[in-house]
DNA sequence: GAGTGGTCTAGACCACCGC
DNA sequence: CGGTGGTCTAGACCACTCA
């Protein structure tokens, strides 16, 4: 953990604990500096993480105002897992393994994936919220960088393993929202009541090093989807 | 235009023009601080944009990869408005206003406008593609920062006034993604074909100095609904 | 070992805000 | 006018990559 991440931390924290309220002004870069002894770079670095992740809007000649972030929520805002986004969710949620398997990257996968060669992990779960089969989540992964990978991974977390097991950081992601009919497949294996769409999230992740390793498609039932964006203008 | 931006502003240039192609490395920033003459610092700032906006990756030790800006190709992400996203589109535009009322705020207004008293803009615009409505924006604009709007502007683009013309920075924006059954008046504005559900774009828009000046409701035929992102792991 | 980006420091000038 | 954030500079040390 930097200094910088530090006091990134520190601040967020205040924020979240309602110590800076909506509205409020933190302190000056001035003040900031003196209170953890650092030079102001590094209290803009500080600053400009919580800038960009929506929680304080900076006004010249004013200062730097907290934001309201009870309505970001951050549901499916930028890139998180599964199981990192249940642990803000209420309700009973469950993951079914529908499929695990290995297999030698045919020339689909080898596009997708931007591989020459090698296994890819294909790996369909059922994600059901409160009983109910909602989301149908299939992930293909570069069995050249992901390997060890078992069905238990896929049970738990298959971000934990990647993160914290093989020790590789994940760093960006691209994804495409559209809504799609569904197929036959999909209304087995999901309680579609009886909705035809489906909200699909094709999903692209990297590595720090820029190398594709994921690609994944999640399916939601229309009407438990929700996603939510904190933008800014470019420039 | 800062040195900083405009440095930006020369690199992006080079990467789309393929002078910088998909894996290519950018020069190393000693190097660009000597091209350009300026400190590190400045070019780190140009190459922080570049980061941000998902056209390179900067990979320690090694410098910052170009990574493929065709598979972003950006239809929704950030903040547009409707003008500037259907430069970047095929097919004719057709805007059609609705609706174009101005009214004193009742309790709801103010609630989410965060406005005390006043007026405020109400603004139903059915969009077309290709001769088929598929698009219903409903918008909401605090009449106390927003002044002398008129029909004309809602037919043109209401941001190229607000910011041409009033002179206001339009900063950030909160959008939340959904999907909802249409309604009655949906479906006798829009060709709805078959469909019963439409993709909800709820947002909320703010200027530089952290005020909400408006907020908008987004309706889109499912089948021609898409929208793209780029997202960063947090920290 | 030379080169890369990541972090941190200290100092300077500017435009903008509010009193 | 003093205080705020925005920009720019110059220099330093570090961990990392690659040959």
């Amino acid at each position: 953990m930097t200094k910088y991440q530090r006091i990134y931390q520190e601040l967020l924290d205040k924020i979240k604990t309602k110590e800076y309220k909506t509205g409020d002004y933190l302190p000056s870069e001035n003040e900031l500096m003196k209170t953890y002894g650092s030079s102001r770079d590094t209290i803009r670095k500080a600053l400009q993480l919580l800038l960009q992740n929506g929680y304080i809007q900076k006004v010249v000649g004013k200062g730097s105002v907290v934001l309201d972030s009870e309505r970001i929520a951050f549901p499916v805002s930028g890139i998180s897992s599964f199981k990192e986004l249940k642990e803000s969710m209420d309700g009973t949620i469950e993951t079914i393994v529908e499929e695990f398997t290995v297999v030698p990257a045919d020339d689909k996968l080898k596009d997708e994936l931007h591989m020459d060669d090698g296994n890819v992990y294909i790996i369909e779960r059922v994600r059901s919220i409160n009983g109910e089969k909602i989301i149908l989540d299939k992930d293909y992964l570069n069995g050249n960088i992901i390997q060890g990978l078992t069905k238990q991974h896929a049970q738990d977390s298959i971000y934990e393993y990647i993160e914290n097991e093989l020790n590789l950081n994940i760093s960006f992601s691209r994804k495409e929202i559209t809504v799609i009919p569904a197929t036959k497949h999909d209304k087995e294996v999901l309680d579609m009541l009886d909705y035809d769409l489906l909200v699909c999230v094709k999903s692209y992740s990297y590595l720090e090093d820029a190398t594709l390793f994921e690609y994944t498609i999640s399916k939601h039932r229309p009407d438990k989807f929700r996603f939510v964006d904190f933008a800014r203008r470019s420039q």
